[in-house]
Parts: C-alpha cells; sequence; structure tokens
DNA sequence: TAGGCCATCTGGTCCT
DNA sequence: AGGACCAGATGGCCTA
C-alpha cells in the first residue's frame, strides 16, 4: 500500500466513519493515519480479470512472477472481488469503530486514574505512562505504609512518589503538594549534604525506604527510571537546603512545567507540613514526620495561605478540615476521600 | 526543527 | 465468523 493513496482515502473513510462508528458525544479529533482498504480497491479495479465476482477465485500473482521472488508459502490469497471487498470494507469499518471505542475506554480509565492519584490538574494533564508510574508509586507507598504500620515522613512519601518520574512530572508533583521539588531531590553533589540515603538502600531510621518491586530494572532509560537528580532536576547551585525552609519557599525550577496556579486541580493537597514531631536526627533536619492540612481552592503556588509551620497563623493546621473539603465545587466525594486518607496517614503514627 | 505524546488504522492472534 | 486484544505504523499537534 501506498502512503499517498491512504491518505487520499482516508478523509473519505473517515467521514463515513465519523457518522456511522463515533459514540455520541465523543467527536473523532483526527482524521486517522491510514485505511487501506479502498486503495485495495484501487488496485483492483485496475486488473479487470480480477473482476469476478466469484469467492473462490483463486490468485495466480505467484506463478507469474515466481522466478524473481521466492514463492509465497502458506494458503493462497483470494482475489478480493467487490462482493469480497464489499464485506472486508465493512469488517474494517467496524474493527475500526470496535477498536476505537476500546482505546476511549481505555482513556477514560486512565481519565479515572489521573483524578485519583495525588496529583491532578485539568490543564496539565499527566501523560499516560506518567500517569501509570505516579498510581503505581503511590500504591506502592501506601501499601507500604500499611505494612509498616507508620507514618512516613513526608520527604520519603514524595520522594516515593516521584520515583521514576520525568523531571516535569516530578515538578508538577511537587507543585501539587506546593513543595520545592528540591528539597526532596537526592543530591549527590559533594559541596551538598545529601539527606536521602542511596537508591534503594536501606532509610534513615523513621523513613520507609522506597525500593519499588521490579521499578527500577523495568523502566526505560532516561529521564525515566531513575532518580539521578541530573537529568530530574536542574540545580540551582549553591542553594542551601536540607532543612524545612525549602519547603515553603514554593519556587518550583524553572525549567519545570507551569504549574499552573490554583493548580485548578480539583486535588490541591497543600503541603501543610507543621511537623508534629520534632525528634530530628542530630545534625539533620530530614527526619521530621509532618501532617497534611488539605486546602481546596485559592491560593496557588505563588500564595500559600495553608503553608504554616507548626505554632503558625492558623490554630487549626494539621487538622483535616471537613467543612473545607465539602466546600470546592467540582471535587469528587473520591478524591475528598482520598485526601481525608492522606491527612489520615500523616497524622496517625 | 526534533522529540514527545497522542489518536487512529491495520493485520495478526487468540478465544468464544 | 466475529470480537477482543495487541503491537506496529503513521501523521498531527505541541513545545522546547
Amino acid at each position: 500500500m501506498t502512503r499517498s493513496v491512504r491518505e487520499e482515502l482516508t478523509s473519505v473513510e473517515s467521514d463515513e466513519q465519523r457518522e456511522l462508528c463515533s459514540p455520541a458525544g465523543r467527536e473523532t479529533e483526527r482524521a486517522g493515519a491510514g485505511a487501506g482498504e479502498e486503495e485495495e480497491e484501487e488496485d483492483l479495479l485496475h486488473h479487470p480479470e480480477e473482476d469476478e465476482d466469484e469467492d473462490d477465485e483463486e490468485d495466480e500473482e505467484d506463478e507469474e512472477d515466481g522466478e524473481n521472488k521466492p514463492k509465497r508459502r502458506g494458503p493462497k490469497k483470494k482475489k478480493m472481488t467487490k462482493a469480497r471487498l464489499q464485506r472486508f470494507k465493512i469488517r474494517r469499518m467496524k474493527a475500526n469503530a470496535r477498536e476505537r471505542n476500546r482505546m476511549h475506554g481505555l482513556n477514560d480509565a486512565l481519565e479515572s486514574l489521573r483524578k485519583v492519584v495525588p496529583c491532578y490538574s485539568k490543564t496539565q494533564k499527566l501523560s499516560k505512562i506518567e500517569t501509570l508510574r505516579l498510581a503505581k508509586n503511590y500504591i506502592w507507598a501506601l501499601s507500604e505504609i500499611l505494612r509498616s504500620g507508620k507514618a512516613p515522613d513526608l520527604m520519603s512519601f514524595v520522594q516515593a512518589l516521584c520515583k521514576g518520574l520525568s523531571q516535569p512530572t516530578t515538578n508538577l508533583v511537587a507543585g501539587c503538594l506546593q513543595l520545592n521539588p528540591r528539597t526532596f531531590l537526592p543530591e549527590q553533589t559533594p559541596d551538598m549534604p545529601t539527606h536521602l540515603p542511596p537508591a534503594g538502600a536501606a532509610a534513615y531510621p523513621g523513613h520507609f525506604s522506597y525500593q519499588s518491586p521490579g521499578l527500577t530494572a523495568g523502566l526505560p532509560s532516561p529521564p525515566y527510571g531513575t532518580m539521578d537528580p541530573s537529568h530530574i532536576f536542574h540545580q540551582v547551585k549553591g542553594q542551601p537546603y536540607g532543612s524545612l525552609e525549602p519547603f515553603f519557599d514554593g519556587v518550583l525550577v524553572s525549567d519545570g512545567p507551569a504549574f499552573d496556579p490554583p493548580l485548578s486541580p480539583p486535588l490541591s493537597i497543600n503541603g501543610n507540613f507543621s511537623s508534629f514531631k520534632h525528634e530530628p536526627v542530630a545534625g539533620s533536619d530530614y527526619d521530621k514526620s509532618f501532617s497534611f492540612s488539605v486546602h481546596y481552592g485559592g491560593g496557588g503556588a505563588g500564595s500559600h495561605p495553608a503553608i504554616y509551620g507548626s505554632g503558625g497563623p492558623n490554630p487549626r493546621c494539621g487538622e483535616l478540615q471537613v467543612e473545607q473539603l465539602m466546600g470546592f465545587d467540582g471535587h469528587s466525594h473520591h478524591e475528598r476521600l482520598m485526601n481525608a486518607q492522606l491527612n489520615a496517614i500523616f497524622h496517625d503514627s
């Protein structure tokens, strides 16, 4: 099949299909890549001897040029008579429509998944692959919490979520949590103390280590599948971090995707990490536990109405404020539940 | 302009 | 025979 012929036919086919097969309410955005049926017809129409309307006619092509080409094995192809062609076209159209519907169903499921992972934005959708990765990380992190029965510190949690994600997605997740991504990146720069354990290594006391089953081996090459900071974030030289301070600076790395401020996401889990356990490991701020306070509406990357340390302006910081959860339009019950669960996780220790 | 992401078509395989 | 599922191919759109 030649590409050009395919393309010519595409518009005709697609118009037909749009009318015949497109499910209501879903427009076929694209004309599609190729539709080869008509081209075959064209071929046939140029061979008048094949125009007989007999289904059991055999294709003699093999014998004609058998000396130049190796003989084709297997059952001989029957000629595409007009009647056969017509049936073939109908079958193909039906199959295409089914396939489209199937993929739409798959995409719908993926969209549902997007809405329940802890990073959702209508304007900045996670790609399919990133959605799956984030979901897997999320499941793993939650099950790890269940398994250990301990609340992890937030940084470890976010680290686990972002494991293997691309830089833009990591930034997005950080944005959703209103974290500075730099704060939970493993830094290996010599002149900077790293506050994270080596990938796959045992976690610091009080942290759960992230060793996703099958993740490391299964992921494609970078930027996926590794937490090598060099390709996850462009490090800002001399930027001190390792304490809680960077949590609140709210500045995303510049080359990340624009995290649309109010994060139009139905889900906006503000990183309201009032540390309620201050038992830092000597010389490290790393070992702190945090609590989630879930806030909806207002604010955004630039403004942080929700971010206060314990003892900060918001006396209820760290509590799940149900009335706030219920007050935000467009949030599903499911999402609110999820936030409540997250909150519970970071309270329950 | 290259690369990432996506929707669609297509033919093959397996199953009912 | 027909449907579901899958992977490859292709072209469009978008962004850095």
